[in-house]
DNA sequence: GCAGACAATGTAAGCGCTTGCATAAAGAGT
DNA sequence: ACTCTTTATGCAAGCGCTTACATTGTCTGC
């Protein structure tokens, strides 16, 4: 049914009088080839209309120039928007991009992680290190190069190409101390399998330590990336008693569901509850009031990410890992404590 | 550097001492063969790890499985949204999806169907029906089976399954008419290309003459799919004496980027003026004040799609159009035009 | 004019799988 | 017991490309 008639490269080597050799060194290696030749094959080429196929050059010369890249979702704006940055300096470099998308499930990471080798993917960008030996064993006996993103841990099994979510939180908590607010609660992903949520968290009850304060008893509710779950967690925290007078969101997406639900229940963000993101995404600045949130690299982050796997691939080198800046985008969506 | 050591069929059928054709057997039609022998194979396969290769597999068989889309922007919620559906009803299928971006550019699109193609993408799905000959000759030169998604054209060199946007649109438009609004202006996308934004504008005309205005002299400003040129466009055209009470946008990225110049310039939305989007994405409800805005059925389309490509694929038969109803969401960006 | 070096091209062996056909084994029917 | 099916398996020919190696042609420099 399929490609009755596609032209194969022994047609254009028919056509253009030489061997199938030749016309794969036009496509591959063009300065191996004389000029003459070199216009005859490609005239060739271009009267048939051919396209190589992808599945034989793979297989021939055992490399794809594909990379893939597990992500936990698509719908999150971040990850589209740093997968866009990374998709591009790839295409400059002449590789492709494969994407999957594991919803946060470790199992579905690993089989992603599978088909995407079968696939013939050269490298693999992954997010962050929380996931299971077994997935890392998978990648080193098969040798494949894969750099972990939008996370930074010195000791990983992999090297890092990203930020520091703890560190990043703090900066960002700390500041919200400052402001006197005290009545803290967090709203935050399932940290289970996710290293950015569980430092995210970890950043806030730094800065509370380093204030003396009792992280222990920080309210924190875990629940799905999405804005009905984030609205739902923050009603469940305006119902404690005393009601906390800022929420720390793991993430821009639960920010706005938290919003919401603020407005919702009549609360005026930020007089009456302060609230704050993760990421900056465009949505963090379109919602009324605007969110304070952290300003992720995520441009940055791909590009990079991308030269540092090409690298990987084409020297077979481990690079070292490289840590990021994030940084604080103040917005209306808090206010001091009234003192 | 690759792969150093991923088992092929040849290591599982050692181990599990039957022929390479046995285990390619066991992995596709597993009732050709005797339960026991399954079993040995597939004890072997899971003791190997053992992935196919996937390029292998493709080239042996001619076909992958593998289906490919090319949009024209992953930035745009609902053509994510649409995929993901879509995605969704072909992995039930047991068939894998493949994504490219056309940038809204016909010769980039005609890029990526080949690179697809090549790819050996068993079926095709692209939105909309506007496209040079040339990609229609390649298509059917490769006898490669496509369908046409978000917008519906019985007369199309493909099928289509999709909504008529004509209709839709002058659907919205007749409810405005009726709120009072004479003095309409439009922001729209390019034009040129695309089809779905044609016949976008065109609904709005029809729903003027209809009504015995004069459509010829409806201000239309086209710009990228963006909040930002949206923004700039509602500029313009509030800039024009008399200003209109009505700005409807080609898609709810644009409404939302005039909603925000309103709201810099300091008018009430919809007190001063009346605001329309296109598509329903998530953002279109949580904006201030929501966005009326036409539903546009995108998971109903994605599934759709998706069995109507793969009943191509698997008979070779060409399907009767399907067209889909969209329907009207009026939320708090517009209200009647004062008395 | 000729050895040596280099450039351009061809030859052919796979890459890892699927599948048509041949073969072998096991029942079924008489 | 013997043929005829039916079922399970093996054999081996490709699928369309790349690339190591062999071959041929063309200059250099002496």
């Amino acid at each position: 049914m399929t490609q009755k008639s596609s032209p194969t490269i022994d047609d254009v080597a028919r056509l253009a009088a030489v061997s199938t050799a030749t016309v794969s060194r036009c496509l591959n290696a063009p300065q191996k080839v004389s000029q003459k030749t070199l216009e005859r094959v490609m005239g060739a080429v271009r009267d048939l209309g051919y396209t190589p196929n992808f599945a034989a050059r793979a297989m021939a010369a055992n490399r794809t120039r594909t990379i893939g890249a597990v992500i936990p979702t698509m719908e999150n704006a971040i990850f589209a928007r740093g997968l866009q940055a990374f998709q591009e300096a790839l295409h400059l470099r002449g590789y492709t991009l494969l994407v999957a998308s594991s919803a946060y499930d470790p199992t579905r990471e690993a089989e992603q992680i599978r088909t995407l080798v079968g696939r013939g993917a050269d490298g693999l960008l992954l997010i962050g290190h929380d996931r299971p030996d077994a997935t890392y064993a998978y990648l080193s006996d098969r040798d494949v190069p894969a750099l972990v993103s939008w996370a930074y841990d010195a000791d990983g099994a992999l090297s890092s190409v990203g930020f520091d979510n703890r560190a990043a939180m703090r900066g960002l908590a700390n500041h919200m101390l400052e402001l006197g607010h005290r009545r803290i609660a967090v709203i935050s992903g399932h940290i289970a399998g996710n290293d950015r949520a569980a430092e995210r968290v970890g950043g806030i009850r730094d800065a509370m330590m380093a204030c003396g304060l009792d992280a222990g008893g920080l309210p924190v509710e875990e629940c799905d990336y999405d804005i009905d779950a984030g609205a739902a967690a923050c009603g469940r925290l305006l119902d404690c008693d005393p009601p906390p007078t800022l929420l720390m969101c793991g993430n821009d997406v639960l920010a706005v569901g938290a919003l919401r639900e603020a407005g919702r229940r009549g609360l005026r963000v930020p007089d009456d509850l302060s609230i704050t993101g993760f990421d900056d995404i465009e949505l963090a600045r379109i919602v009324v009031p605007p969110l304070t949130t952290v300003h992720v690299p995520h441009r940055q982050m791909g590009g990079l990410a991308a030269e540092t796997l090409i690298g990987m691939i084409e020297t077979g080198t481990r690079p070292d890992p490289v840590k990021l800046d994030s940084s604080l985008r103040l917005r209306g969506s808090v206010r001091a404590v009234r003192p």
